[in-house]
Order: structure tokens, then sequence, then C-alpha cells
RNA sequence: CGGGGUGUAGCGCAGUCUGGCUAGCGCAUCUGGUUUGGGACCAGAGGGUCGUAGGUUCGAAUCCUAUCACCCCGACCA
């Protein structure tokens, strides 16, 4: 007999609807009745706020600063960097009007055409770029280390919650330098900055790597990226660093005069990631139960639930848990207090328990009368599903021990999926017959992008990137035999 | 934008082919009771312009016309 899960498809039996499903269980969000915009809802909300908070430090700690630009961004500032355009035209929601007027049928039309149309900005580079010129005179005004937290729109074809959304949240980091190498060392600092947040926060493990000139940023001379695998073996770009060489500061005339008096023009990068983190975080780590929270994002770390039969019972153990919560609290735990809430809701016990467990929270804590006389506590980790007995001082005593055990726990689980499902494959015969079967990462020596395209087109395989840690050395493209330089992830991507 | 599909209660659906009592069912919600160390049970209740507009008919969720929206598969993509 299968045990009963919380979520219905489980993993196996349909993976895309059972993300769907624990989203929908979890409470983090829904979708809205704008096509492809999501509802964040206060679960998913206060995940993000815990990624703000812990990545803007990071930022901070780095030498960036917060500062706004507008949403929107006049069409011309989008023709200028040929590429560019070309990367995101096609996803532009444009604002062509800006009154509205009665349409004599009862309803409104637009009125009132603009100049000239305005485009609600699915990347900011030109806009920052176009303030950046007017910012930067001498090398004495360099560099420039910026970072905006925004709501960006692309127009989707297709979306799904999370992963990809008409409108979603993320961070732009834009930097200008005087020097290449001063602009790829940022570019690199960033791409460790997000490699270090999945890894120790998320406790999700990355590859960090370089993408092939065909997947690369519109515009860029070089993107980097992190990727990290799904359960179901598919990867995700999780985060994205941009060296942009001189492309955006030609075409918005960033320049500055040198040291020499020289006007040259000045290098820039940018690197983002977006509320795809939160999809990412729930593909990795989440069961067939439903969501499973890394501790050091959880909006709460332990939840407290009361269990009493009636009323003269009730005020014994709530006093018991507030007094308990109040001890937890007092634990610190990475940076800040331990986050402990008591459910006191007027709902079945095991209803409550359940519900707990599809919202990921890492540690639940039974008391009842008998755990009361004993004063000791029921203690459930999410991570492992496992429940024990703990006296309640000794809870106290070991809460941030466990919380740093679950959270490594996490991490060593995903790492150990990746890599059982990481291959190298050297030939097209086993290529082909590695991403016909349930395919993980393969990683591949290839000749050229051009060459192995046709191939990937038709077993719908993306190039992933071409991982730093193992650059260098030669080998034997397997697809044309051709000795090379360059090596790869290869997957099926979201 | 090409191909396919669906619009009926908060959610999931039946009914439409073959027009006919007051439009049903499950879950959820509310009330009362019995329960309570685990997603309870019994009884009752509330909740609908059948996507929208027009037409045919004694009579339309059902037939016809138009229209809108959404979903799936492509193309596109953080």
């Amino acid at each position: 007999m299968a045990a009963k899960t919380a979520i219905t498809p489980t993993r196996a039996q349909d993976y895309p609807e059972w993300y769907q499903q624990v989203i929908a269980e979890a409470g983090m969000a829904e979708n809205s009745s704008v096509r492809g915009c999501m509802v964040i809802k206060p679960w998913g909300y206060a995940l993000w706020e815990n990624m703000q908070r812990v990545l803007d430090r990071m930022f901070k700690d780095t030498g960036h600063q917060n500062a706004y630009f507008p949403l929107f961004i006049p069409m011309s500032y989008l023709e200028k960097e040929a590429k560019h355009v070309e990367g995101f035209a096609k996803e532009c929601a444009v604002v062509t009007h800006h009154r509205l007027e009665p349409d004599g049928e009862g309803g409104l039309r637009p009125a009132g055409p603009l100049e000239e149309p305005l485009i609600v900005r699915p990347t900011s580079e030109t806009i920052i770029g176009a303030t950046y010129a007017k910012w930067v005179r001498s090398y004495r005004d360099l560099p420039i280390l910026i970072n905006q937290w925004a709501n960006v729109v692309r127009w989707e074809m297709r979306t799904r919650l999370f992963l990809r959304t008409a409108e979603f949240l993320w961070q732009e980091g834009h930097t200008v330098h005087a020097t290449a190498d001063e602009a790829m060392a940022e570019t690199r600092q960033m791409l460790d900055v997000y490699a270090t947040f999945a890894e120790e926060y998320m406790a999700m493990p990355v590859v960090k790597g370089e993408k092939t000139p065909g997947e690369r940023f519109p515009g860029a001379v070089m993107t980097l990226s992190i990727e990290a695998m799904m359960q179901d073996g598919k990867a995700l770009q999780a985060g994205t660093s941009h060296f942009l060489g001189q492309n955006f500061s030609r075409a918005q005339e960033i320049k500055f005069q040198d040291q020499n008096g020289e006007v040259a023009y000045a290098w820039t990068t940018s690197w983002g990631v977006s509320t795809r983190l939160i999809g990412a975080l729930i593909m990795t780590h989440s069961d067939d139960d439903g969501l499973v929270l890394p501790p050091k994002l959880a909006p709460t770390h332990a939840v407290i639930l009361p269990i009493y039969r009636d009323e003269s019972q009730r005020a014994e153990v709530l006093a018991y848990c507030e007094a308990l919560k109040a001890d937890l609290k007092k634990q610190m735990y990475d940076d800040g207090a331990v986050r402990v809430d008591i459910d006191d809701r007027d709902l079945r016990g095991g209803e409550k328990k359940w519900y707990h467990v599809k919202r990921g929270v890492p540690l639940r804590i039974e008391v009842g009368p008998k755990d009361i006389a004993n004063n000791s506590v029921f203690v459930g980790r999410r991570d492992t599903n496992e429940s024990q007995g703990i006296g309640r001082d000794d809870l106290v005593a070991k809460i941030v021990g466990l919380l740093d055990e679950i959270q490594t726990n996490l991490f060593n689980r995903a790492l150990a999926l990746r890599t059982s499902r990481t291959q190298e494959i050297a030939n097209e015969a086993e290529f082909r017959k590695y991403f016909a079967g349930n395919p993980g990462f393969a990683i591949c020596w290839f000749s050229s992008e051009e060459e192995v395209q046709p191939l990937l087109d038709e077993l719908k395989v993306t190039i992933r990137c071409m991982p730093i840690e193992s650059a260098g050395g030669e080998g034997v493209c397997f697809l044309t035999g051709k000795p090379t330089s360059q090596r790869a992830i290869f997957a099926k991507a979201y």
C-alpha cells in the first residue's frame, strides 16, 4: 500500500502538476486574472523578503548601493544597442497612450497618444545606461556600483508560477568601470555572490559557468550563470552575471577622461536574480508532502502546535507554549533570533500538522498535557519527516544545531542527486541514448555551438554552461570527433 | 501567430449529441451535535445572470450566429 501523500499527484506521477500543487497547497502564489501575472501570497512573499534581505546584505558587503530607476523606458533607448533590441523587442509591453476617455458605450478607450511610445522595462540596461552617461565624466566618477530592486515585464507566451511570469520581481545590478579587468572582476565576483547565496542559503548546489555565444544575454560580451539541477533532472538557470564590455557604453555614450586626459568608453556589467529562485527552491527540496524550506530562508523556523481537549487544559498548554516560544526566540540562528510561531487556531490537530508540513516549516513542536507532565515535547523534522520526543530544555539548547543540521542535510541531499545524475558523454550514440531516457546533466566536449545545435534542437537539449571549475584541457567533440578545448553541461532546461 | 480544446457555485466536474419539472454532484464554507496525540463523523444550511450578445422556439446550459476569455501543443524565454 502506498503511503498517503499530502500532494497529489506525486513527483513521479506528474512533476509539472506536482509543482503547481505544492505552490497552491503552501499558499505561496496563485495565477491572477491578468494573463501571465501571479499574485504572490504572504507565505511566498515572506520567503522572497528573506532572500532579499540576505542578498541585499551581500551586495552591500561588496560595495554596492541601492537606487531606483523608472519603470518606463523611451522606445528609442532600446533601439540603440542592436542585439539588445533583437533579444527583447518581441516580449515588450508598450505604453502608447496616457489618458482614457468614455467610448460612448459605457466603457473606456485610450486617448492622448504619446509622442514616443514607452516600453515597460524588460531589464534596465538602457535607461540606467542613459543615466550613467550623465553621471560619468572623469575616472574619479568610477566605479559606479548600483543595484536596484524592481519589477520587470516580459510578455512571455507561456508562463509558469515563479519560473516564468509576465511580470516578475528581481534585482538588477548595473556597474561601470574604468577598465575591462575591473569590470570582469566585478562580473565574476557577483557570480560568486550568487553561487554562495544559492549554496549556503538556499541549500541548492549550483554549477558556475560561462554561457555559449548563442545563450548569451542580448548585447553582452560574456554571460556567466549559475545552473542548478531540479529533482526531475532538468536544469534551471538561477542567476546571471554579464560582462557587457563597451557595447552599452558605446551605444549610450558612457565616456570618461582617464588619468592621461584621454576620453575612453567605460566598461559595464549587469547581474540579476529573480523570483525564479523561489521556483528553484521549490523544485530542489520539496517532496510529495509539499514544500520543504531551508531553515536559513524559512519565514518560520519552528511552529508550536498546542494540543488540548478542553478549556482548562487550553490555558495550561498555552502558557507552557508561550514560555517555550520565549526561550526559543532567545536562541540566535544565522543572522537573527530563531523564528517561532504558535498555531492556536481552532483546527483539528491533524489538519494543523499537515498545514505546516505543506508549507515547509522546518520544525514542528507538538505540546500536549502528557508532554508537559514530562517536561518534554514532540519534534517533527520537515526534511526527514521523522519525529521524536525531546526534553523541553534540551530542545531549547539544541534547536540551533538542529536547524543547521537540516540546512546541511538539504544541501547534501540535493548535491547527491545532482552527482548521481551527472554523467560524461563521449559520443553521439551515447548522447542520444542518454537524452532519450531520464536525463540529468551530460558533460561533453564539443567543437562548436553551431555544429551541435541541430542535434540539440532535435533532442530539445540546451547547452547550459561551460563550467568554470573544469575549464582547460583538451578533448574530442562528442559529435564531430574534432579536437577541442571546450566542455559544457548539456541538459533539458526550464 | 499556426494546430487542438474548454467556458455551468470558491475549486473540480456531470448535464449539451437527442431542447422540457425549481440546473445537479464531490470538495470547500457556515450552523448544531458527537469527537479530538493526528488530514474525523452525523444532521442541516448558504452559495448560480450556465463566458457575453443576438437569434430560433410554447420552452434554451442544450440548437444557430457573432464575440470574448482561458488552457494545451508549437515558435519565444530569467
